[in-house]
DNA sequence: CGGAATCCTCTTCGATACTG
DNA sequence: CAGTATCGAAGAGGATTCCG
């Protein structure tokens, strides 16, 4: 049973022949958090059935997008090279991000793709360092280095400020319903190291420009 | 009968639970072109069930992405923030372009896209002028102007060049398997007004990047 | 001509149950 | 835990017909 294709000499059909089933872009999202394992993938893409996610795993390893040792996925660096579509089709989405429905599921660990599209780089001209946001268990890092942004859904540097708070008062800051000031001093927002590059991580993250 | 959604308070996924379905970004690529009839889609979406088509115009006027004017479809402002992400999925998926076989489509308006992901910026500082392909029946422009591209589907601006080849020519060339030279030569390709800035355009424009 | 609606078949999806 | 198997539901695809 052959794959479904457009069957069109064209880059962008190509790309979405590829990956452009469903769940397989928020599958490519979830494994550039970091390798994961099944388990993991389930609980970020509720709602896909197991048959299906193993499927596009496969397909997907057989791609060469995705790798496989023992029991851990991981993005191979072509895999990788999909972030900046992901990230593209995230910044479109941004504005759609209204109230956050009952319903709808949230994992700290999005802000790997969230930090990448709310990065401006303009702002970002001098800023240097780690920031490490602790979100309810989860731990999400971004890297800045001279005008450029790295981001890591888990502990792979050392940081210089370590930001922690839980998902709901995380949620409120970025919406900007919340004032960072008043909420450290509610002591719902609690700050480790640099409160310099804190600020300055306030300046260069930002969903409005 | 509700959309289908991922339900995920996630910028990608609300992207896509509007735009990610079958045949959905394709449509759009096609109106990234330039207005369009419902006619003429059927031509680039070759496959689509005419129902089908005409759902998806339906959701996306509903989205605010479309726009229709009598029968003219056409891609709102807000739709055209799309392009960002179409030209990054192509750039993606340029490597995946090989030969291209007897059962695929090509169109020359798809290269309103190609050109935008073979645009090397840095190599474009002092590039000006309008440069206008005219591949069969078809006119495609690029507008150069201080290291930037605009592009359309249609004529728009005044060129300061014309290149005029058959579709074959055309493709044999972006793939480098013909030297412009040797196809003007053969006659397989006319060069119109300023061959300083088609030069400019050769270095402009590449794939391998 | 430019679509919209219907009908029927086929594929894919989604949920649950089951197995190594 | 990491999948595989199964089956009903939903969506896609193609042909044809209807309508202004």
């Amino acid at each position: 049973m052959a794959r479904r294709s457009y069957h069109q000499y064209c880059a962008l059909a190509r790309t979405l022949d590829l990956v452009g089933e469903r769940w397989t872009l928020l599958l490519v999202r979830e494994l550039l958090s970091g390798p994961a394992r099944f388990k993991d993938l389930q609980v970020g893409l509720a709602g896909m059935g197991t048959n299906l996610l193993s499927d596009r795993l496969k397909e997907l390893v057989e791609a060469g997008l995705i790798e496989r040792e023992d029991r851990l996925y991981q993005l191979t660096p072509r895999g990788r090279e999909l972030e900046e579509s992901v990230v593209a089709l995230a910044r479109f989405g941004a504005p759609l991000l209204g109230e956050r429905s009952a319903q709808e599921l949230w994992r700290a660990e999005w802000n790997v793709v969230a930090l990448q599209y709310a990065f401006c780089p303009e702002r970002a001209k001098n800023a240097e360092g780690v920031i490490e946001y602790r979100i309810d268990e989860s731990c999400v890092q971004a890297k800045l280095t001279s005008g450029a942004l790295e981001t890591a859904g888990e502990a792979r540097w050392e940081p210089d400020v370590v930001i922690r708070a839980d998902g709901e008062t995380f949620l409120q800051l970025a919406a900007g319903e919340l004032d960072p000031k008043n909420a450290e001093e509610q002591g719902r927002l609690e700050l480790i190291g640099s409160r310099r590059l804190w600020r300055t991580s306030l300046r260069v993250f930002s969903v409005a420009r």
